[in-house]
DNA sequence: TAAATAGTGTCTCTAAGACAATATAGA
DNA sequence: TCTATATTGTCTTAGAGACACTATTTA
C-alpha cells in the first residue's frame, strides 16, 4: 500500500478482510513424501481434510501465527517449531475461496524430519501424516496450495541446502539422497550424488571421531551435520524437465 | 485457514485487517534498473516516495487489484496492462509495518519493456522512474520490498525466459543480454551468452525474413521474439555467487 | 580509413552422467 | 559364504569460460 488511504478512510466501513495462514507440513517418511493433514470438525468442509492453519491475530505477523499453529498441531514444543525450516509460499486472495467471508490467505510451506504422529491439538477433529501424493480433495483451495507447496520444495531443493532441513541433525548421505529421490519422485547415482555434495562446500559436515550409523544390514555410513551453506553453486539439477 | 472459525466467530468482532497490493514495477532504462515510484501526497510519509499500490476491493483477487493499479499508475491500457508479466513476491505482514491500522500487503514485482514517463494518476503527488539502486529512503517497508522484489527478478532471470518480459515485442540479442547485466551489475561474454541463448530451445525465436536494426553506428542487429518456453535447462548462472 | 557493434569458431576446463570395482557390515 | 549397503575411482560427455577472428555498418 503506497497511495494513501482515502480522505475519511473508515477501517470498520468496508466488509472486513480476514487473514489467515495455513501451512504445508511436508516429511520424509517411508520413502514418501507425507503432509500433515487436519481433519475439519465442522462446517464448511465438515469432515474433509485440510492443511492446518488458522487466523493472524491482531497483533501477531504471519510468520509468528504460522509458527504458533505449527506448534499447536505438531504437538512440537515452542523452541523445536521456532528452529524449523519455514518459508513463506504465496497468498491465496480468490474473493470466493471461504464461503463464509472473505479471507485471505498467507501459505508457509514448513519442513521436518520425520516426526511422531500428531497430538491433533486445536479445535481440529484429527491430525495426522498423509502420503502427499494420495490425499483425497481438500477442503477449499487446499489442494492448490498442497499442489504450490511441493512445487516449491521440489525447485528449492536444486539451489539450496534446505533438504537438510528434512533430515535429523545427524544423517546419512544416504538418508540425504533419498529426501532428493523423495520429493522429486526419480531416482539418482548415488556415487555422483556423494560426490556433489561432498564437493559444494558447507552442504555437510562430517561428524568427527567418524561415528557410524546401522542402517540395518550393509556397511554403516558416515554420519553428517548441515553444513554453514545455504545455496548450492552449482545448482544440483533434477535429471529431467523443472517447473516454474 | 482450515481449522474453522471459531464458534460464534463475527467477522466484525475484532479490528479489521486491511489488504491492499504493492508493486515493484522495473524496467531497464540507459543500462540501469529502474523502478516506478510514487510521491505520497499525504500522511503518514507524505512526500516521500513509495511503490505505487492500493487497497484490495472486496470482491477483487490480490491480482486484479495490482494489474488495476498497475494500469492506474502507468497509464497503460487495460489490455497492455492486462499482459504484463506480473509475479507474486511475497506478502508483508509486520502488525507496525502501517502506522494507521494493521494492513497486510501482497507484493508484486512487474516487468515493463521501457515505457514513457508515468502519468502520475490516482492519488499520488506524482509518479516517475527511478534509478533502482539510488532511491531515498522509500516510505513503510518498501526499501524491503524492493530489495526482496530485485533479488527475486535477478534469481528467476537465471532459471527462466523472464528476461524477454523487460524487452519490446522484437528485439535484439544486445538488448536480451543488456536485461542480464543490468539486473545482475555483471558483465556477460556475448559471443557465450549468444550460444546460451540460441541454444536454448524456445528461448527466442528469429524474426524471419530478416529484418534487422539499426543500433546507432556498428553493424545492425538480428530480430527475435520470445519463444514459447518459459524455463531453461540448464540454467544461465550468474558469474559469481547467488542470493535466496 | 577507423571505430563500433554483430556474429563465428575454437580451445580449455569444470562438472555431471555412467558405471566398474572395492569395503564393510549382517544373515 | 551371500547379500546389502557404503565408498572410491575412472572414463566419457555436455556445456560454460576465455578469447581470437570475421562481418557489416556509420563517421
Amino acid at each position: 500500500m503506497s497511495t494513501g488511504v482515502p480522505e475519511g478512510y473508515d477501517p470498520y466501513a468496508f466488509e472486513p478482510f480476514a487473514v489467515t495462514v495455513d501451512l504445508a507440513v511436508f516429511t520424509v517418511r517411508d520413502g514418501r513424501l507425507h503432509v500433515l493433514l487436519v481433519e475439519r470438525g465442522a462446517d464448511p468442509y465438515k469432515g474433509h481434510w485440510a492443511l492446518p492453519g488458522g487466523f493472524v491475530l491482531p497483533r501477531e505477523s504471519a510468520e509468528t501465527a504460522a509458527r504458533r499453529e505449527l506448534a499447536e498441531e505438531t504437538g512440537l514444543t515452542g523452541g523445536t517449531a521456532g528452529a524449523l525450516h519455514l518459508e513463506q509460499l504465496r497468498t491465496y486472495t480468490d474473493p470466493d475461496r471461504d464461503p463464509r467471508m472473505r479471507v485471505v490467505s498467507v501459505a508457509y510451506a514448513a519442513l521436518v524430519p520425520d516426526l511422531p504422529e500428531p497430538r491433533g491439538g486445536g479445535d481440529a477433529a484429527g491430525a495426522r501424516w498423509w502420503d502427499a501424493g494420495r490425499t483425497g480433495p481438500l477442503a477449499f483451495d487446499h489442494d492448490r496450495i498442497l499442489a504450490d507447496a511441493h512445487d516449491r520444495i521440489g525447485a528449492k531443493l536444486e539451489y539450496s541446502c534446505l533438504a537438510t532441513a528434512f533430515c535429523p541433525p545427524e544423517f546419512t548421505l544416504g538418508e540425504l539422497q533419498q529426501v532428493y529421490e523423495t520429493v522429486w519422485g526419480v531416482e539418482l547415482d548415488r556415487p555422483n550424488f556423494r560426490r556433489k555434495v561432498l564437493t559444494t562446500p558447507g552442504f555437510v559436515q562430517a561428524v568427527e571421531g567418524s561415528p557410524r550409523r546401522t542402517g540395518g544390514r550393509g556397511k554403516p555410513a558416515a554420519l553428517y551435520r548441515a553444513g554453514a551453506a545455504t545455496a548450492l553453486h552449482p545448482p544440483l539439477l533434477r535429471p529431467e524437465g523443472r517447473s516454474t
